[in-house]
DNA sequence: GCGGCCGATGTAAACGTTTTCATAAATTCG
DNA sequence: CGAATTTATGAAAACGTTTACATCGGCCGC
């Protein structure tokens, strides 16, 4: 295949002129330009672009680690980064299932001459060290850290202020009765949700520790699981604020077993807005966070400080959570024909 | 930082000898090999992956370009990439948004020394010819083509298979007025599950022509327009196929404004089997597909070709749709009346 | 007519690896 | 004991770009 030699012979010219047609350096004479172009197109010469960033030690290309890939969640923040990358005419490389230090600083290091910086979002299992380390030698934007991690960028959800809306909700439509499916503790996002649970309790006079909290894994089995524990409870409490939507279909199965009637006998509030909380019967009020937008702003980030001429200081972003009110938390009446859970 | 010389210098040895250490090939002495990867450990080395694949010409990577990331379909399709790349070691190039030609041209081109090979789902938009262009460069393995093309692999998913499956179950219930709510014409996809629609009316003696066929482009929005057109006929089709999931939604929907009860009045079969279906009301009888399998095997194809030392044909493979029988299509409910085949 | 400048182009040295070939030392063997 | 073989290592040429620097006309102003 054609390389930048075979362009220069079949031009009459030398490598540096095919280069600089190339790059459009306006140095070149329209003529000459001309008759590279019509060289090039003539061999169907593509640039290798190993070799380019070989020299100018840039990629055009960010490495993104993230810990898993199922599901709705991954899905929306590989959308966003892609999104803006594109827009920048970036490439993203992209690996995931790095459970532990080994898998995350081995995928970084096999990113090194490949990508100009990485989009790091790492489990509770990996160190702050580790961080450290490959910040050495590239850039990073840690999204949803568990910690701060010194000259890295990151952006976050507010889980605290998305838990205390909904909680504050659920204490204004008159409940005070609330019991919390949490997240595991040691997980960030699971402990900020619970804090601002408990926050929104105190500020209305009532003890958190008073509340029943059970704990879950996020994932819909544990919701049941912890559902059925709250719901034996006597006097049962009458609202339930799950850290996220799939334990809250959990529980929602739960009570439905139960015969209970939602909202009517238990008042339900989730967490993230997946796609199916607006499809579930009643339709889930939950926290709608902008997963798209996270992915969008992490580029964002990383460009500002690839881009930027000044090594400013990295920034520290977080994005809104918002209480989006629908049906199973009692506060809309219930429109249309759905049908009544048995 | 630290290159393949600086360690040489450091271990006192030739950059010869480090890069074998690195490659794990067995000439270096134990000692020798032993102060080298100390001196390497001491000055933080990592190697370069340009340099290196510039060299040997192999870049472990795969580039893969996507018509869009929005959804489960393409979620679980990169899922399915990354999950066996990441098993034979190799990083994913990824790239989305390719509405045309010279989108889709210019994607491939800058990724050539970037990647050993390209998964490639294009449009309908997306010429033959720009995929024999680009196929002269690289290794090509094609996610649902529309069409067949020289030299590159396929995968693709039995659409056809589904919609004969999904419509042969509706009139084994005993239905003889089945609508279809059809994807958009010229769509791979769309066209084949029509297609198995029709066969199956026809191998009961029914003419697919007669059959109301409405057509939608695959969202929710137009499931819904094209359901209160059908419902609207008179007499009432006894039962729908739509080709997806998410219009399968919308129609029903449209038949609750409308009072009708699922599958009672009106029996619905969809094709996907996204997340979503299991948990509709009641749950969606539709076509399951391997979406996660469609991307393994995709890399799976391309490692044999990229791996394989001699030029063997590449592969056609078509993954099974097979049919989940839930409560939308009436089946379960009425166990006692599926007996008789007729 | 000449120094200086400018615009266009070429020469060659990087960038950081791998790998072929050469070589030196150590070992085997008849 | 010397020739042949093996083992371990180094020197240097690739790979395909970009870019600093050199070169060379032509043109300007004086």
């Amino acid at each position: 295949m054609a390389n930048i030699r075979d362009v220069a012979r079949a031009a009459g010219v030398s490598i540096a002129t095919v280069s600089r047609v190339f790059n459009n350096l306006e140095l070149v004479n329209g003529d000459t330009a001309r008759r590279v172009l019509q060289a090039a197109a003539a061999c169907d010469y593509w640039p290798n672009e190993a070799a380019k960033s070989l020299t100018t030690n840039r990629c055009n290309a960010f490495g993104v680690l993230l810990p898993d890939l199922y599901g709705e969640f991954y899905s929306e923040i590989i959308r966003g980064i892609d999104q803006r990358a594109r827009q920048a005419r970036y490439q993203i490389l992209l690996s995931s299932s790095h459970a532990n230090n080994d898998d995350v600083f081995n995928a970084a290091r096999a990113m090194l001459g490949r990508v100009d910086g990485l989009i790091l979002m790492t489990p509770d299992t990996v160190s702050p060290d580790v961080v450290a380390r490959v910040r050495k030698r590239l850039p990073i934007v840690l999204l949803n850290p568990s910690f701060a991690a010194d000259g890295c960028g990151s952006v976050a959800i507010d889980n605290y202020g998305g838990a205390y809306a909904a909680t504050s909700h659920l204490l204004q439509l008159g409940h005070r009765d609330i019991a919390m499916i949490a997240g595991p503790a040691g997980n960030v996002d699971a402990d900020d949700r619970r804090r601002g649970f408990q926050t929104a309790l105190r500020e209305f006079g009532l003890d958190p520790a008073r509340a029943e909290t059970e704990v879950g894994d996020f994932r819909e089995a544990a919701g049941h699981a912890a559902g059925l524990t709250i719901l034996a409870r006597r006097p049962r409490p009458t609202a339930v604020f799950a850290a996220n939507d799939s334990m809250a279909i959990g529980l929602l199965g739960a009570a439905r077993e139960q015969g209970l009637r939602i909202p009517d006998d238990l008042a339900v509030v989730g967490f993230d807005d997946i796609t199916i909380a607006r499809y579930l019967n009643p339709p889930l009020t939950t926290v709608t966070v902008d997963i798209f937008g996270l992915g969008r702003k992490a580029v964002a980030m990383m460009l500002a400080t690839v881009e930027a001429a000044d090594a400013h200081s990295p920034d520290r972003e977080v994005l809104p959570a918002v209480l989006t009110v629908r049906e199973s938390c009692g506060a809309k009446r219930r429109v249309g024909l759905t049908q009544s859970p048995r």
